[in-house]
This record gives C-alpha cells, sequence and structure tokens, in this order.
DNA sequence: TTGTAGGCGTTATCAG
DNA sequence: CTGATAACGCCTACAA
C-alpha cells in the first residue's frame, strides 16, 4: 500500500538546475531571489504538479500538524451533528482540520482514539463524549496533552471544560412546568454515568422541593438519553394508575421517544401529556414536532471550545484551567399545555 | 504556537543507555531483542510518556498517513450525517481516520479542502458533495490522486462511482404514486446543478411519459434540496388553480419542508396532498413525520466506498474505473393517500 | 544482540 | 541572490 512516487522539491531542483533550498526559498516566497529565477521555478513547480509535504513540514519547523481531534460518541445524534458542524468551522477560520472520532458510546474506543491522536501529533482533543471517563481525563493530564471536555464533569475536573449549568437549567425547565399548573411532573432522566444525566436529575429534585412537590419515585425512569429510550420509558409510564401530567425530559431526542409512543396510542400532546425537552436540537423546531425545550447555545459553545483548546495548545498546562458555563434559555412551543388557562368543565 | 518539548526515540536512548536503533527494534518489537534489555527499554518508555511519532514514521517508510478525507456538502444534512457515520465506521476498520470537510455549499471550499488534504498527504478523498464540481475532478484526475465520487455525474466521469440509480428511483416513486391514482402529481426537484437533482427530474418525466401523463410545467419547482426550499416551494404551489394532489419531493428533506407548510396551512397529510421523499432519512420513519420514500442503502454504500477507495489507493490510475450503482426500494408509510381506496362520496 | 549511517521531504542557518 | 549543511523523529540496511 506504498503511495505513488513522490515528487518533491529536490525534483523541481533538479529540474530547473537550482539548489533545493533556493526552491525552498521561493515556496515560502522569501525575498532575495531573483525574480527570474523564481519564475523558472514557479513554471517547473506546476510543470511537474508538485504540491509542498505540510507533513513534511511540520516535522521540522516543529509547528503543529494543524489537526484537532474531536471525540463524540454518535455523530447521529443531531445534537452532536451541530456541534462538529460549528467546531469544523470554528478550526477552519484558524486552519485546523477536524478529524472526526465516533466510539459510538463505547468506552474503549475513547480511549484507542485518544491514543491514536497522540500519536497522529494532533495539536488537541475535543473530549465531547456523553460520559467521559475519568481515566481518559487523568492520562491526559498527565500526559500534559492539550484538550478540553464539552459538557461534562466541570466541578470536578482539573482541566477547562466548556458547558452548561445542567443543574440550574433542569430547575428552570421543572418551575416552567409548575407555572403552567403541572405538580405531576416526571423525569426521564439520562444515563446516570453522564455528569449531565445526573445534573439534570438533581435539578429536577431541586425544582419540585423548591415548590414543596413531594418527589414520587415512580415518576423518575432513567433512559439511555436516545429517542428508543424515550419511548420505553414512556410504555413503563403509561402503566402507572397515577400518571403524570407532564414530563420533563432528558433531550430533545427522549422527549421525541416520547411523542412516538405517545402517538401510537393516540394520545395527544399537550393535552394527555405536556413534555419538555432540552438541546433545542433543529429537529424540535419542526412545525410536526414543536417541542417547548431548554436551549443550549451550541453555536457559541463551539467558538469557545475552539478558543479555550487554542490557549492551552499556546500556554501548555498552568494549572489553572478554564470553566466556560454558557446560560439556556426556555424555548416555548406547543408541547406544554398552561393549566392555569384551561377552562374546567367538570 | 510551537508544540511542547516531544519526547523521542533518543531521549529514551540515552535513558536507558542504548542506541536509538535498539529503541526502534523493541518499538516495532522486532526480534533479536534481549529479553533483559527489551524491559528496560520499556519501562523508560512509560516512564518518560513516550509515544512514537506516526507522521514522522510515515515520513520514513513512505507509507500512507492513513488519513482519508471526507468532503460533504452540510454535514447537518441528516442524510449526509449517516453517510459520515458509517464511513467513519468502515475507514476505522482498516486503521484510517477521517478528515471532514464540510464545504457549506460554496464551491471553492471544495477545491481548497482538496489541496488541503493533498498537502497534508491524506491516502484519497471521498467527494460526496452535492454538486461535484468538474473542474475539481478534473484535477484529480490530473494528479493522479486517489479519490472516489459519491452520487454524483456516474455516467459522464472517469473515477470510481459509488451512487444510486437516481433516475430509475424517480421512475419507481412516481409510477408508485400513479398506482394510488394520482395523477396530477408535482416534483420540487432539487438543485439543477446537481446530477441527482436532473436525473431524479429526467426519471419523473420519463414515469409520467410512459403512463401518458402530459407534462404540466407548473407542476416542476427547482429548490435547493432543503426543508426550506420544500416549505417556499410549497407556497408557490398553493397558489395554483389547478392544483396536483401529490408531490415527489428531491429527497426527504424537501418533502419534511412541505409537511411544515401545510402544517401552517392546516393541510393534511396525505389527505389534502400525498408526499413522496427520496433517501430515507432516518427522521422520516418518526411517527410525527411518517413519510413514505424511496431508501437508498446507505451503510452498504458507505462500506463499498471505503473498500473501493482502497482498492483505488492500492493500485493507483488504471484507467479501468469502478461504478457501483446501488438499488433503491421504496419505504411505505402513511404519507401517500391510496385513491383507489377512497370511497367517492360525491 | 546491538550500533552506525543514511535517508524520508522540509526548513533554517550560514557561508559563498 | 544562491547553495551547502544540519536538523526534525523515525526506519532500515549493514556493520560490529
Amino acid at each position: 500500500m506504498k503511495t505513488k512516487k513522490r515528487i518533491t522539491i529536490i525534483d523541481i531542483a533538479k529540474d530547473t538546475g537550482f539548489s533545493k533550498s533556493t526552491v525552498s526559498k521561493v515556496l515560502r516566497n522569501e525575498s532575495f531571489v531573483k525574480e527570474s529565477t523564481k519564475e523558472k521555478i514557479e513554471k517547473s513547480i506546476k510543470k511537474l504538479k508538485y504540491h509542498p509535504d505540510e507533513i513534511a513540514r511540520s516535522l521540522v519547523k516543529k509547528t503543529g500538524t494543524n489537526f484537532i481531534g474531536l471525540i463524540i460518541s454518535d455523530i447521529t445524534n443531531y445534537f452532536y451533528t451541530e456541534l462538529v458542524r460549528h467546531v469544523e468551522e470554528a478550526a477552519k477560520k484558524r486552519n485546523c482540520n477536524i478529524i472526526l472520532c465516533n466510539t459510538n458510546y463505547e468506552e474503549e474506543e475513547e480511549k484507542e482514539y485518544i491514543n491514536i491522536l497522540i500519536n497522529k501529533r494532533a495539536m488537541g482533543i475535543i473530549l465531547a463524549t456523553s460520559t467521559v471517563e475519568d481515566k481518559n481525563i487523568k492520562f491526559l493530564i498527565n500526559e500534559e496533552f492539550p484538550f478540553i471536555v464539552f459538557g461534562n464533569k466541570w466541578k470536578k475536573i482539573n482541566a477547562d471544560v466548556i458547558t452548561i449549568d445542567n443543574f440550574k437549567s433542569a430547575k428552570i425547565a421543572v418551575n416552567y412546568l409548575i407555572a403552567k399548573g403541572h405538580y405531576k411532573i416526571a423525569h426521564f432522566a439520562g444515563p446516570q454515568n453522564s455528569s449531565s444525566g445526573q445534573e439534570r436529575l438533581k435539578g429536577y429534585l431541586k425544582g419540585l422541593e423548591d415548590s414543596y412537590i413531594e418527589v414520587n419515585k415512580k415518576y423518575i425512569f432513567e433512559t439511555e438519553g436516545t429517542s428508543k429510550g424515550g419511548y420505553e420509558a414512556t410504555k413503563k409510564l403509561l402503566e402507572l394508575l397515577n400518571k403524570p401530567t407532564a414530563i420533563f425530559a432528558y433531550n430533545d431526542f427522549v422527549a421525541i421517544g416520547i411523542m412516538e409512543l405517545l402517538k401510537e396510542r393516540s394520545l395527544e400532546v399537550p393535552n394527555d401529556y405536556s413534555i419538555i425537552g432540552f438541546d433545542d436540537i433543529k429537529l424540535s423546531s419542526l412545525k410536526m414536532i414543536d417541542l417547548t425545550t431548554i436551549k443550549q447555545p451550541i453555536t457559541e459553545e463551539a467558538s469557545e471550545i475552539i478558543r479555550v483548546l487554542f490557549k492551552r495548545i499556546e500556554t501548555g498546562p498552568t494549572g489553572k484551567t478554564d470553566k466556560i458555563i454558557f446560560d439556556t434559555e426556555i424555548i416555548e412551543r406547543s408541547s406544554v399545555l398552561d393549566k392555569n388557562k384551561v377552562i374546567k368543565i367538570s
């Protein structure tokens, strides 16, 4: 699997009769090259279809490879899709390319990708898997490798982190439902090995507590954070005798799964069940879905990820890390019933 | 922006007292290294946190960098999202990583990314933008750079191509609508600078012709292939005096845009308008959307892309290229009304 | 079993 | 203005 014979700086040196260092000079268009020889060399470059080898270049310049590794769990999760898109864009502005690493939710893959990225001399790594492994973070810290964590464990770890306040945002969601007259509120929690899952659950609990609503443990379901998870949890929820009137879903995906099952059972949103999601993926704004949700400012987060990561690349480990917490906002759509406005008939 | 001082093979040579070639030997675990020295060296490697530099390695071995460039128009287009996911997976199996290049539908970006990928010594390029530029293909052929085209211009170009038969598939879609009793069928065509857009339009025309249905030019709208495109075209369509009963959309996205506007106007699918899409993105299977559509076997396509690309990388340009055409199938859901089964009341 | 030397494609320093 | 020459981090005969 050898690559075809590359044509190098030497080939064009031979072709023109100049030395390779002169060729190198016109390549980097240094001054002090006679116009005529510059032209000759450039002509030869075109003729021989020469392209400078960035790899060799970065080797001697000891400058970066201009690769950034982006590790995510699942690119078909639309929330991450949007992250990828914006990160790629932001990286491009700094002349960097993204090496896409999809772990498919498998822990070992995360570790493996990290090693690959280190060996391939990525300049930095963005860890955006939903359940970042502690040991991997420790490993990266120990290696003194530039990296940044997205959306996870911001309090505990000594690394740069870009995220939102999941706890607070979850409280906001619950308070919103309460304000709309709901008090029987279920929570379809995310994976409890992810900090976002944990924090949102805690926020839910606190939200209820603040309004003196007693927690009904039967109203809490742990899901895997996918639409399938929401779908399955809804099945169980519908078996409850004392059913809730509203559901706070771990994320929009889960919320959509809920809608799926309700539709199958000819139950209506929001009349039978109110739903609030999390993330505000593009899907949620479709009229056919029209999900009320908590919006993450994904574009801003993405550019901060790149900004902070580059800072880290430049400074190296300093002991001081950045924790950037973005605000969320509630996007009101039609999936939550305002019970205060409902005329009571009975 | 220098990277931190890397520890190299020489550092661990010094540390252990052996020569760098001996170190190199244990790295590639060659035989003929005394067990005890091997152990010492390995210990030192761990101690100094040494990682072999794949980049430097590939320089001297003249073997590939194990990078594959994937150029797409828009990763948030769910169809491509799924492509990316499967391509990444297939590449991983061959120990390759994906450099993700999102052109954002801008032609110049495509050219720019190609240059970057060549300079960074990618092993090959997957061109999966919706409107691949002829000149870029010619450029790559001329450079003798390994590449493969996905979903475009398979007849015309002398390059490896993986695609479906858009013409035939479009005919199938139209025939399906006709079989369901529709004869006033509109087509929301895709960009006519993309071959898929052209071919699907031709297939639509031929499908009508085969059933002796006269073409109504007012029923043909060119869209940009997005949900917004479908949304806007539907606005115009609703202004028609003689309205169609069914719409064949360029892709599922466009179809969803149609649904959006219909929903806004309180029009129903399929009772007021039947819709058939193209691609079968995951979204389309949601109960809230439930779109009848033409399915592309994206997983299989992705693995063929990688297989054929690797073949090309190995053989280099041979003059003979592969054109692999996948079959599509129709996925029946609820967005098409069977007019034959409708009881006529009037 | 281990070490030496040359080279991969560039850049960079310093003479000429 | 132009051209040797020594790196960059690693591999690979060939020698010891």
